[in-house]
DNA sequence: TACAATCATCGTATATTTACGATATAATGT
DNA sequence: ACATTATATCGTAAATATACGATGATTGTA
């Protein structure tokens, strides 16, 4: 399959590669899952909950909470404070905002 | 693991559910690929390319490229428009203000 | 110290995604 | 009609994601 015709110039150039595409890109990956949509909306709506509430909302068993937490925070989507044996989780706000200036470089 | 004490009240209400929310999820998901984002990025720079121009510019094969080509159309991000026997392809301008403006709602 | 509560991690089964070569389809040109 | 070009789809192998129960680690409390 040889392409005889050439590719058409670039009409612009986009300021988003290496490191930053790629925690882009796993951070969207992060939110493109079901529970764990639900998991940051419910942490819009009740910020600083512990994750057994998180458990008690969702139809999942609490080892499959646990891993989709560990997943949004290693994107850096959500943080967790621990408060004795509990933890309170919460957006990270400095993320959060990354992430959004970050997507207006693409969309 | 009994929880013993009560769900934080929500501090707000999100604006965001159903199918809408199924489809941002999609959308997330779609982009959480790192060729995928490639294939975006590409259109975004050069729009109007062919299938053949990112099968040249992508490590991939061709096979594997008209796939990721139809997830993304199928989430409705990109179009494709039929030109002789090859297909022009470009950001679906209207999707993309959807996704823009539905991100919003959340973060 | 013992126990209960909260959460993370381990091991593992199943489902989904990603990738490829081979093949089918559709349009164009000879 | 036949070959060529461009793309999509099929079948399938390998990798990754998702889910669960069981177990481990940590904190607070009796």
């Amino acid at each position: 399959m040889v392409n005889n015709h050439s590719i058409p110039e670039p009409c612009c150039t986009l300021d988003i590669s290496g490191a930053d595409q790629k925690r882009l890109v796993a951070m969207f990956k992060a939110l493109g899952n079901p529970i764990r949509f639900e998991i940051m909306k419910f942490l819009v709506t009740h910020p600083g909950c512990i994750t057994a509430d998180i458990v008690d909302y969702l139809p999942i068993a609490q080892a499959t909470t646990s891993q989709h937490l560990r997943v949004l925070r290693e994107v850096g989507l959500i943080e967790g404070v621990v408060d004795g044996p509990a933890i309170n989780y919460h957006l990270n706000e400095e993320t959060v905002c990354w992430f959004r200036s970050n997507i207006e470089l693409i969309f």
